[in-house]
DNA sequence: CCATCTTTGTGCACGCGTTCACAAAGACAT
DNA sequence: ATGTCTTTGTGAACGCGTGCACAAAGATGG
């Protein structure tokens, strides 16, 4: 997962849960698709299986927005598209540099899923000199030493990490003193941050440890039913759930 | 950070609370650290304070694998490195597929953070019989005819997507119709699964518009600051926080 | 053996998030 | 207009997660 912030009272900013802002993008994307398929008007139920989420949650996350829908119709497709990206700041830009260009550093320059939401990549940082000039995804690579220049000649403010873990505290450090105030870190650490700067954390190898766990559990569990076996000690396991999955079909509509 | 599952009364799983669940991973890599300059013992505050997060809730976290620590001294490193991977299931060994090898999937396959936690990369999946025999990673890609064989073949239960969006669910479906019960996904689509399958996603595109809305937040209360002017209906702001983000993992398991 | 000091483990209270269930609101037909 | 039907918006209840604060446990020194 990504794990999102580390400490600090989950305060809510602006009136609008967390919680609420983290599925924002979820309902933004299932309605983008909906309004390229020129669907005019949508219900909560059909949109909230199209996120995947329950509509009464559907329902209340919008109620924080305003009162966007019509009784007895739904929501308008088109309407709602713009209030979200409003909402998220996406009609404005956002100019972004990623620092660190190794595997994934590269892949997410050549990752579409940016441009299409408002987000521009600004420039490629590596402290690699031999990478400097290169065209990754048609952007040269510039050395680390220009990253302060990079930041304030674009007006830059969000900053993603794709280096190694050793170095990523020191590029945090520097792209927070010459002005960045958002980071997606890739890289696996704690990042320290000044008050004011937002973190938000994408670790693979975390998101992978969950799987296992889960994983781990429905092989035990599987192992003492078909045993009969009593849980031992070493490999406890309990029936207290009903069941490892509670979900809904996250229908599509065709 | 990654996107987790959507809904679902957040069933704890054998009496570990999933936020705990989430949060493990994120200790054994600091213990990890500790283990490495051999350090023998340390306190829940120590420790905390190198994950990130509150030395309470740590605590709490450790008190539902058991108790562990000793009063007065803490805890010893090298057996809670243990007990941590034992409960997440990295004492052994999974076998992962990689379906979809672009940018992203070679930059998973290339990722160090996978081997070191008991995870290895079985066999990378892609459709375009082009890459098929070309070897990524040092491992070579295989056609995703043969996916059905590859996943029983090496035993494999779980799967990574790295899949443009058209295309996820359908390999999802032929990934789970092979046996794989955990999935990682990384295509921007919800994926629909039967029961008893965990899907985790990760999308890069919703952290950033997670970082935008905040990021906004933070520059329009700069400018009403500054302004002195009374916020607006169109671009309202409060007071009520003392800080700008709460965390709220996007993701919850499965 | 007793006193003191450190650090764990946890009972408890509080707040956020989720869900239910329903009244209010509007569309639409007659 | 009036009635019926659909769907929104939300009050209220519930449950999970968090953090405080402290008692219990053990180490350590005299």
């Amino acid at each position: 997962m990504a794990t999102g912030r580390t400490h600090r009272p989950a305060t809510r900013s602006r009136g609008i849960p967390e919680a609420t802002v983290a599925r924002l993008p979820l309902y933004l994307r299932a309605l983008t698709a909906l309004s390229e398929r020129s669907v005019p008007t949508v219900s909560s139920e059909e949109l909230a299986a199209a996120a995947g989420v329950n509509s009464a949650k559907l329902r209340k996350d919008f109620s924080y927005l305003g009162s966007y829908g019509t009784r007895g119709v739904g929501y308008d497709v088109e309407y709602l598209v713009y209030q979200i990206s409003r909402e998220l700041g996406l009609t404005q830009d956002w100019p972004v540099v990623i620092v660190g260009i190794g595997n994934l550093g590269a892949a997410l320059a050549n990752y579409g899923g940016f441009a299409s939401r408002g987000f521009r990549v600004a420039a490629l940082i590596d402290a690699d000199p031999a990478m400097a000039g290169k065209p990754v995804a048609g952007i040269p690579v510039q050395h680390a030493d220009d990253l302060e220049k990079i930041i304030q000649d674009n007006g830059v403010s969000i900053g993603v990490i794709a280096t190694p873990a050793g170095a990523a505290q020191a590029v945090c450090d520097r792209l927070v003193a010459a002005g960045v105030t958002s980071i997606l870190n890739f890289a696996p650490t704690v990042l320290s941050v000044p008050e004011g700067v937002d973190v938000r954390k994408v670790d693979l190898s975390i998101e992978l440890q969950i799987l296992a766990f889960h994983e781990q559990r429905k092989a035990g569990e599987e192992a003492a039913a078909s045993d009969g076996g009593v849980p031992t000690a070493a490999a406890r396991s309990d029936s207290t759930d009903q069941g490892p999955d509670g979900d809904m079909p996250a229908v599509m509509p065709a």
